[in-house]
DNA sequence: CTGAAAGCGCTAACAG
DNA sequence: CTGTTAGCGCTTTCAG
């Protein structure tokens, strides 16, 4: 095989158009677009023959003209906060591998969790893009903006009062059921290691953590909750301002993969010990949850699920349903291991 | 505000066009697409007419339209293994800063270290993408398909013989410092977890894992490199299978963060201790690689650095550069904790 | 089934 | 500086 390198100026000789294959093929231009696109109907000996002068040329059809005629631009623009963030890494894997099977491609952007952002990436895709899926910052006018041309469908966060197709889990049982094995194992004074409560989720799981202890008579202790920006430092510096506090708070509940990653950190750098000096467990399981000593009890959610549930709901959406909008809320799993302490 | 929902069928109302603009204008339609498109020139009092017309009418270019009429398509194509994969996840950040600057923006798709789809990829969407940024499974095709019609730029891998912009680390040279340091604590068989060889980047760091051992004369093993597929259970898998010779290795050199991971699960499920009964370093840093005990003394590389420098490099070519191949490789840094043992 | 012709919305000469 | 006129490459009526 030869190896060229890059295209430069000048070689760039001509891809082949339909109007070649046509030409090449004897039919008129028409007859071979509908041969090439497989749309309207064509005689198996014109195709036969359409297709032969295609492979001859090795004709590529353009997806660009193909987009600005027919309006369908197969492709769908996904906005996270962040692809760095494993969570949204692994929903944007299980979204790319649905919309793929349908032929259709990923536009990607990171809003940062910034709702400035975010509005920015909607209108710089928005006229490439056949709908959107995102996981909404603090305020629905992102998601109405990317609503208003396009369809969407919203991911891991929901938006009240936008009637928006949605992918959740149940963020509030899982919280409630974390913190309730929490209660289980003795603790009372359980510390919430939180990103802003402004992310729809967040505040579904700060909700979880509170209906728990409300449950368990435990008095509302506000300063027991400490928030930090979505990032492993933020939750480092929640969860060190937790751990300040004295009566200590005898177990954390960390409301994201980052948050709780924070929180082993500054358990770590204060000397504590995970499970004897103080109890953790976290929401979004992770790949090292199970590599460090105790391992991490953890809240997991089907991840990759939720991508590719997204992607369904995208490509029904796009094959033209009305059907009122739709919100999915996948379960979670508490995953017992023993950050917490045994029983 | 008002919170609409999905766009439905039947309300698409038709979005502004040029024409609709310059009507309102009064002015021909190339004027009012010249002010709108900032190219060629406009009086400033034709321009104020225009822009107010525009967003009276909430004008929004048409980026498909734009594409297939200036043949610029501001997107460039993303294919890596395995977005999941936080090392593609952190360079695609980095890359996606740089181009975003620049106007563009990414598609993009996932190969799973398979060269079948990663030519699929990339015949799906050669004709949207001004250029690529790929980090190539074992063979030359795909790159070179891409570079076909493209500018392209390599991420993390290189490939011999192909003449095109490369963005590496020094991969020989950090895995040999990695192993030295292993050699200078006193550890003697040292054995390597590696995923393909297939794969560029490993290879080289293969090869630096053998130079350094050869230099401190001893003799070579071949037994003692183990191969395992690009996930941490192939880590997990490799490894296994390498502690389970006798004599046990002294330390272990895994050549990937997912390879790292995969030996800290083997070595902990084995029951041995990190350090104390074998020794560990990997490369390429980690977020958990402090978060368990000991640390893991890994060889860093500036990751989210590649990503942008890849971005660099593919604007300089979109912006009609003709420079001969440039091969950027950025150093390493071995960041020693204490999975190795201490002097 | 097939061809002719009209765009999709924009950029890009080319005159003036 | 501005208008006119062609397209970009494909899809989509509309006749036949």
């Amino acid at each position: 095989m030869s190896l060229p390198g890059n295209a430069r100026e000048g070689e760039s000789r001509r891809v082949a158009t339909v109007r070649d294959v046509a030409q090449r093929a004897g039919v008129s231009q028409a007859t071979a677009a509908r041969a090439l696109g497989g749309y309207g109907s064509v005689s198996e000996r014109a195709r036969r023959r359409v297709l032969d002068a295609a492979s001859a040329l090795s004709y590529q059809p353009n997806d660009v003209a193909r987009a600005l005629a027919s309006g369908a631009k197969r492709t769908i623009g996904l906005i996270v906060a962040d692809v760095e963030n494993p969570f949204f890494a692994a929903a944007a894997r299980g979204l790319s591998d649905v919309v793929e099977t349908h032929g259709y491609t990923l536009l990607l952007a990171n809003s940062d969790e910034n709702i400035e952002r975010e509005r920015a990436a909607i209108e710089a895709i928005r006229t490439r893009v056949d709908g959107f899926v995102l996981s909404p910052s603090s305020d629905a006018s992102g998601a109405a903006l990317a609503a208003q041309h396009s369809q969407v469908v919203l991911l891991d966060r929901g938006i009240r009062g936008l009637s928006v197709d949605t992918v959740t889990v149940e963020n509030a049982a899982g919280a409630r059921r974390a913190v309730e094995h929490l209660l289980g194992l003795g603790h009372r004074r359980i510390g919430a290691v939180a990103d802003s409560p402004d992310i729809h989720s967040t505040e579904q799981r700060l909700r979880g953590y509170r209906a728990a202890l409300r449950t368990a008579g435990i008095p509302d202790e506000p300063e027991l909750v400490s928030i930090g920006d979505s990032t492993q430092q933020g939750g480092y510096e929640a969860a060190t301002r937790l751990l300040g506090r004295r009566p200590l708070p005898e177990a954390l509940f960390a409301t994201s993969n980052f948050m709780t990653a924070g929180a082993v950190r500054a358990i770590r750098e204060l000397g504590l010990r995970l499970a004897r000096d103080i109890a953790l467990v976290g929401f979004d399981d992770t790949d090292w949850a199970t590599l460090i000593e105790p391992p991490i009890t953890v809240v997991r959610q089907p991840v990759a699920e939720m991508g590719r549930k997204a992607g369904e709901l995208i490509m029904e959406r796009l094959r033209g349903s009305s059907a009122p909008a739709r919100r999915v809320r996948l379960r979670t799993e508490l995953v017992i291991r023993r950050s917490a302490g045994e029983p």
